[in-house]
DNA sequence: TATCAGCGCTAATACGCATTAGCAGCGAGG
DNA sequence: CCTCGCTGCTAATGCGTATTAGCGCTGATA
């Protein structure tokens, strides 16, 4: 209603009868200073400010003192998309508890549609002591300035060196993937299929880097370096090539093509197994539950916020740490069954 | 990697060989002041910035401007609760689409566990312009001090007055309610029940008003004015006063006693309809889909979000908005059964 | 009595920017 | 020659706080 003029110190010291800075002693001194002001005058000066609830006003103080406690949150794509299942929530949950436990706020920054650049015209990062970069892909000129400068920052999912060491938390996609291949050896499989891009996004890499390293001579029988295919042809494609277990590092084309396998009488796993790397969906979905690795993405995120706090507070150096992803029994990935099998 | 310190427009005023006042004019002066400098000098001044990457540090600018473009988003209970479905990412998702229309970023401000109060934490509201306000329950002395100060806000759901009107746009639940209780009894119910609370959070009084209101004499034949009892308890209260149709305010306890109802050999809709009073969860969820009213979560998210733009930059009146919401047909309230029917 | 050590406080400054007043130089008009 | 006005810039100030240096005073000590 009233638009009553923000209250500064000022006007606490005057009713207090004290100076400006007293006010800002009885706040904030440190303890030797602090013994220095009589009990009675500091509760003058209590007395005025909780009279007026008067709070300091941040942005001032933040001039002075350079921290905030606030984290920024940086996302190119939207943080909370509408259409399909969310891919953020998980990652913002666990940076919301840990940024609540060390007491810092979240600044959210999202790209939605526009190109937002970082270093664009309103660089309202800096308003945050350091910040999170969230994403697929990011634009590796920015990354290499994010590098380069001395704005403290983390990246949820590992990423390459940009002009030096980039700081993250990762998942760490090989080792899981290469469990699961192994697995699949293990039931008898060894005609092996790859379903999915093998370069671009770090986390695309990883996976296809786990893959190829524990592929087993010959075991290799199809790879389809492409995502998005008519669920058909891919299927056609693979069986053809005689595998018997199918390695997809998107959800939705496994799902396709699960559907297209029941649809051509073919069971799952019963006689072709399929294998997910990486949960990217909600447990909780109706359906099918394939075969894959779990991506902790609530550690992830949490640590990588606990990271970053330790980089804002204590200039901490750069750390890369991947998490383990759990292995996901699932239901899709069993013994090659002897109509398909070929070394019995 | 080096420790540069922050650049500040005297570094770039020293760079191009101008003074700090030129460098800010060159940056954001109006057109006559800018129409002073010469192209030549400008240019030297923008190439300057290009060659650093300099960027206005935000929080000295709003200590000057006044303003941040940065919202606040206040909530009590954490944001991203992993447990349930999540309440609140409608409404943000909403609330950060709004925001990015007009250029707002958002400030998170969880409540989450530790009791947290506005004022006292106020500190961290003031960085932005203004809040939204999220969460069933709210502290109304806070809501008193918010209405009293000159701090822009506006509530998402709505209010009762707080030493003065509350700012809000929420959701019309009574004359939803109220259509709800028509249909049925245009589909021949005359013999209603009502389980839920009924005075509390102003979403819950409004839905207990609008069943009330239009509630017809003697056709309200039980009441249970509590949420999370035992489906059996209340399915025994329920069929004992003979109503033919139930009203829940809350999904859970809807879920629970169909269940009970169906293990007791009742069908739903043909021998007890129910009709819950709003959707609580994700339409998708799978299993019945019960008929309520849609909270139109987003639009209300985006509502509020352009309503405290309003007031933030045009210092606009307090405005009291309800969205209407539409009737969700669902497939849990249908025509009495005879068996059940006492009036043909 | 002169000296000195606390004591209780305040003036002054810095933080990085936007903004206003106004200075110096120069050409044109009187 | 003396204004006047315009151009091209800069000095100075303020935003609200934290922090430091230091002032005036009192009482104790030498």
């Amino acid at each position: 209603m009233a638009p009553t003029k923000r209250l500064t110190q000022k006007d606490i010291a005057q009713l207090a009868g004290v100076s400006q800075a007293t006010v800002s002693l009885v706040l904030n001194g440190t303890p030797d200073s602090r013994n220095r002001i009589p009990a009675e005058t500091r509760e003058r000066v209590e007395k005025a400010i909780r009279d007026t609830g008067y709070v300091a006003d941040p942005v001032a103080r933040r001039m002075v003192k350079g921290l905030n406690r606030i984290l920024g949150v940086f996302t190119y794509e939207p943080a909370f998309p509408s259409g399909q299942a969310d891919f953020f929530t998980p990652f913002l949950f666990g940076i919301e508890e840990a940024a609540q436990d060390k007491g810092y706020d979240l600044l959210l920054l999202t790209g939605a549609g526009k190109e937002r650049k970082i270093f664009g015209e309103n660089a309202r990062l800096r308003l945050a002591d350091g910040c999170l970069i969230l994403g697929r892909k990011f634009d590796n000129t920015e990354l290499a300035r994010l590098v380069a400068g001395d704005f403290p920052f983390v990246a949820v999912g590992r990423r390459d060196d940009a002009g030096g060491p980039v700081p993250y938390v990762g998942g760490d996609y090989a080792p899981a993937t290469a469990a699961l291949v192994e697995r699949a050896r293990a039931l008898g499989h060894d005609r092996l299929a790859y379903v999915g891009l093998n370069e671009g996004a770090e986390s695309t890499v990883d996976r296809w880097y786990g893959f190829s390293r524990s592929v087993g001579e010959g075991e290799l029988v199809a790879s389809i370096f492409d995502v998005g295919r008519p669920a058909g042809e891919t299927l056609d494609i693979l069986t053809a090539a005689g595998a018997t277990c199918l390695f997809f590092t998107e959800l939705a084309d496994a799902v396709r093509v699960e559907q297209a396998a029941r649809e051509r009488g073919l069971s799952v796993p019963g006689d072709l197994s399929i294998v997910v790397l990486g949960n990217h969906i909600r447990a909780d979905e109706p359906g099918r539950r394939f075969t894959s690795f779990a991506i902790p993405r609530e550690a992830m995120a949490r640590a990588a916020t606990e990271m970053l706090v330790r980089r804002v507070e204590h200039d901490a150096p750069v750390e890369q740490l991947l998490l383990p992803c759990e292995p996901l029994e699932g239901d899709t990935l069993g013994a090659p069954s002897s109509k398909t099998k070929k070394t019995p």
